[in-house]
DNA sequence: CTCCGAGTTTGCGCAAAATCAAAATGCGAG
DNA sequence: CTCGCATTTTGATTTTGCGCAAACTCGGAG
């Protein structure tokens, strides 16, 4: 538990006006997990019976298409609350989390989010923050795939998780959870094997490193060039 | 006001639950606003200080991407409330709203926000249902772009029209608003030109009819199809 | 150490759709 | 009725990026 006790720092964003007799009760009355990366947290379509707390590690939100392709959503840092479908009514899981990293959650039976709601204050404006904040993101990502061209769309995606995710290290900006190309394809809307040529040229020209798994952005100014957010 | 009264019955859906009294109380504090074709009903990055009621017409959500192109984000129908954004804790809108046809909203300053979740029950459950549900309908945007090819989009995107909107008429469904080439160009993330040849081409298999900014499918299910939705 | 598999790279040809260009068609205003 | 503008159609050309195929590389399991 030596883990979780330095994770809550960060993890409790949602609490943050609560005291700490207060937190204890809430923590009391949750279940903490611990997801190997690629592991399901929930799953599209079953039961939405819980949500959760990610305390630490990174979620990858995607959904199967009907033809059965993977399309990755999002991206959740630690912080955010997920699985909150059964707040806005759903019985089931809209979309499918996996974890992207190891990470660490708490999970609270759904009955209890009503409870949170009105005892809790500042539950139910931080979570509304949170939703406003997502559609701002999915707002962003369908303009992109409708107008952007794909090496934009590709060095957009990677700024995003330099942005949400990226730590310093030396010679440059690391993303901090294991992405493979494949992933980037799944959010971009294109192929491992394009990702894989524009890494390539982008290596080349100096702008990134990357191993498997795992990219370093050394030259980001250059990146957001690319992705076209300015002129 | 005979178009207003008629329109309250369809319109009303967020308040439901309410007795007439309350009704009374609600429609007294809001200002009716008749909006043409196309016109503005708030823009993107203005200050967001009222939200709406849509009693009738239909509205464009739409964003501007810094290069200038448009991407119509979501079409709404009657009955929902457009502008919530302050709801979620933004203080200016996200995106702008067009009257995609002459339409009638009612206008509350926004401070009467938490006044109705504190007061009307029911309110904020239906707000975030409806929140929900768009949250759905971005997902399934995004999974579109991401991984169909351009007619499986275009024959998704007037299937959802059709469905949100169409209204019988003999021969087909025909969508309930001006809708031209370019709107669903905008909507699929392609070109007018591309949208003309495909509209052209359905129409010569007798899948559809159109006229000028008005379509009239004749053949659902041969666009589902298309669409991609079976196998 | 070697094997194996997941992840990555690369080349090539093709089909889809964008772009360029121009004409035709309606619709509304005067 | 006619003009002008917005919308739509259509053709020719070019580009993009996907599909397929094959090879390569890294890292871990045995």
């Amino acid at each position: 538990m030596a883990r979780l006790d330095e994770s809550l720092i960060a993890g409790l964003a949602p609490f943050r006006k609560l005291d700490r007799a207060q937190i204890r009760e809430i923590l009391d009355q949750s279940a903490p997990r611990r997801h190997d990366e690629g592991a399901e947290i929930f799953r599209e379509g079953e039961e939405a019976d819980r949500f959760f707390l990610l305390l630490d590690g990174f979620v990858r939100v995607l959904r199967t298409t009907p033809t059965g392709e993977q399309v990755i959503l999002r991206h959740l840092p630690p912080g955010q609350l997920i699985g909150i479908a059964p707040a806005m009514g759903r019985t089931t899981y809209p979309a499918t989390a996996l974890a992207a990293s190891e990470s660490l959650t708490l999970a609270w039976p759904v009955r209890l989010w009503s409870v949170f709601i009105d005892r809790y204050e500042g539950f139910a404006a931080h979570t509304l923050g949170a939703m406003g904040q997502r559609f701002q993101d999915l707002h962003d990502h369908v303009a992109e795939l409708a107008t952007k061209a794909v090496e934009q769309r590709v060095a957009a995606c990677v700024l995003r998780m330099v942005n949400q995710t990226g730590r310093k290290v030396e010679g440059g900006i690391e993303i901090a959870f294991p992405v493979t190309r494949a992933n980037i394809a799944e959010m971009t809307g294109t192929t491992l094997h394009t990702v894989s040529r524009l890494l390539s040229a982008w290596e080349k020209e100096g702008i990134v490193e990357s191993r498997r798994k795992h990219i370093v952005v050394t030259q980001p100014h250059r990146l957001m060039l690319l992705s076209g957010v300015v002129g």
